[in-house]
DNA sequence: TAAATACTGAACCATATGGTTCAGTATATT
DNA sequence: AATATACTGAACCATATGGTTCAGTATTTA
């Protein structure tokens, strides 16, 4: 049986799935923020940011700082190495794929069958 | 010129968030394969690992196409371009942060302070 | 024609997600 | 001391996820 396991990238993958987040990494790129000025930004409650903030924070992408009242995020000393190194290696094998011979002959084949499934 | 529309990052991340599914791709990239020869290398019921594939198949990472009673699966046309362009630009962001000079400094505030929060 | 194979669909389950509200606590600010 | 600010935590909600079983349908194969 096959198996993979790679915790880091389940988180940060599911991290990056979200529109908001990828907004919130795109913000912190441009400077430090509390989580309040990223509720405002994101027009969204402070609890539901400090969420999203948290889900950031397990994949490693975000770091937090509370000094006095005010948490301050910014981007993860971690980055995304890990990630774009699955992505390159696995680019590698999509585009493999498509030097094959089978794939002309597949194409080839594909008039009159299901194409879809249901 | 035939044009491929990228389904949102939103899927794609999603869909490789999950282990099993990246390893699928894996396999994929040693060679097509049905869905019973996946769900036994996975060692999942068939009709979990038919769902694997459909939501690789709604992020545009995977095709499939129905010969009698076989559903083949291969690697999708779409790859993972869109993917890689995200985090490369973004990876810059994060290297970009941590050559700032406030950087350094809010590591030398930290002691004494609330780092991780609740 | 009968039986085996490969998939499909519906229903169910436990848990996670993305959001909210409401009620706190801790820290400034006046 | 009183008020405002910034966050925290619990509870709730609707929907999604990752898996299962069970009951089909369609297609080989014997």
């Amino acid at each position: 049986m096959v198996q993979y396991i790679s915790p880091p990238l389940d988180l940060s993958f599911a991290a990056l799935s979200d529109p908001t987040r990828r907004g919130i990494i795109d913000q912190l790129g441009r400077g430090d923020a509390s989580i309040t000025r990223l509720a405002d930004m994101f027009q969204m409650t402070l609890t539901g940011m400090k969420k999203h903030i948290q889900v950031l924070e397990r994949a490693g992408l975000v770091v937090t700082q509370k000094v006095g009242r005010v948490r301050t995020c910014k981007l993860g000393k971690r980055g995304l190495k890990a990630e774009a190194e699955w992505i390159e290696a696995h680019r590698k094998l999509f585009e493999a794929r498509f030097d094959a011979l089978d794939e002309i002959i597949s194409e080839m084949k594909q008039e009159g069958s299901d194409e879809s499934g249901s």
